[in-house]
DNA sequence: TACCCTCTCAGTTGTGCGGT
DNA sequence: ACCGCACAACTGAGAGGGTA
């Protein structure tokens, strides 16, 4: 087997894992003809059994397109293993696409990022933000190659990707400080705040999911005020005008408005999410690059 | 040795077909 | 109507061989 093989063996993980050619074209950024021709030269080099049901729409794979699977999955990774072994760092190269939730960017992007360009100095870095949710979906389809991600409790563990916790983040429930119209409780429980008007991150952020399925759990109902993106304009907002906002607590302890905020204590509302660097579960090219970034990372919290 | 031609391979675009 | 897939036609890069 050929190096050319390779790639198609790439292909046919790509196709079985993300269940479409198209999904697996944009893993592999190709289009989508040259990736089936991939997978029709690797079906044809397989022998005459099929590997995927085409009967079926979409198709899927077979009892022998599954057990194959499993045998190119321990190639790659073989392959990734003596990639890694051979290489110095200064002969890894390559563009590598990484995701950052939003609200980490400021307190966690800057020191593993520049440990890589120091370290890796043939990478190229190509950073995107967005809610965690859809980096993991990105990271799965392949369009990312790694995403550190703020996930709730129960996003840890979904997809199949390989999660390394890096830490936890307390998710804070901020006013105003002094705000007259909470009274002076030590302690406050959501029916208490459930009439406060809060300041939320859009649809998608998985905080604000949280919270308003704890409103939901409880059948409260929950007064939006304002949907504002940003945890930074949120608490700049909440610090001139008061009213409610969630805020990641590294985010909260570096932000310029503290000293105009406080922390409520509320009992029926805990949330801590994971600080997690998500990866494809297969070893990659930029396998060792990930490792010290995670290193990093963990020594940056 | 340098240049040119030819062939092969892997990619793209364009398009048609079938299923939902 | 839209989406996903496969096929046809075309393109560009690279390897190999022949010739001046």
């Amino acid at each position: 087997m050929g190096p050319r093989n390779l790639l198609e063996i790439e292909a046919f993980v790509a196709v079985a894992e993300t269940g479409s050619v198209n999904r697996a074209a944009i893993r592999l950024n190709l289009t989508q003809p040259a990736t089936t021709r991939r997978i029709q030269k690797f079906e044809s080099a397989m022998g005459s059994t099929p590997l995927f049901d085409r009967t079926v729409k979409p198709a899927v794979l077979t009892a022998f397109g599954a057990h194959v699977l499993e045998h190119c999955r321990r190639v790659l990774a073989a392959v990734a293993e003596l990639e890694t072994c051979g290489n110095s760092r200064e002969n890894i190269s390559g563009v590598l696409k990484a995701g950052i939730a939003f609200g980490l960017e400021e307190t966690l992007l800057s020191s593993p990022f520049d440990m890589l360009r120091r370290t890796f100095s043939r990478i190229k870095l190509d950073v995107t933000s967005d809610w965690s949710k859809e980096l993991m979906e990105d990271v799965q389809t392949g369009s990312l190659d790694c995403a550190v991600g703020l996930l709730m409790p129960d996003q840890a563990g979904s997809l199949h990707l390989l999660q390394t916790p890096i830490g936890i983040e307390r998710i804070l429930v901020v006013t105003k400080a002094h705000q007259h119209n909470l009274g002076n409780e030590r302690s406050y429980r959501l029916s208490d705040l459930s009439h406060q008007p809060w300041l939320l991150n859009p649809a998608g952020c998985g905080c604000r999911a949280a919270l308003l399925s704890t409103f939901d759990r409880l059948e409260l109902p929950i007064q939006i005020a304002a949907e504002v993106f940003g945890e930074d304009l949120q608490l700049s907002l909440l610090a001139q005008s008061g009213g409610l906002a969630l805020a990641p607590q590294r985010q909260f302890e570096n932000s310029p408005y503290r000293e105009a905020l406080e922390v409520l204590d509320v009992s029926d509302f805990d949330l801590c999410a994971t600080i997690s660097l998500m990866r494809h579960p297969v070893p990659g090219r930029f396998n060792t690059a990930l490792n010290l970034m995670i290193e990093e990372l963990q020594s940056a919290i």
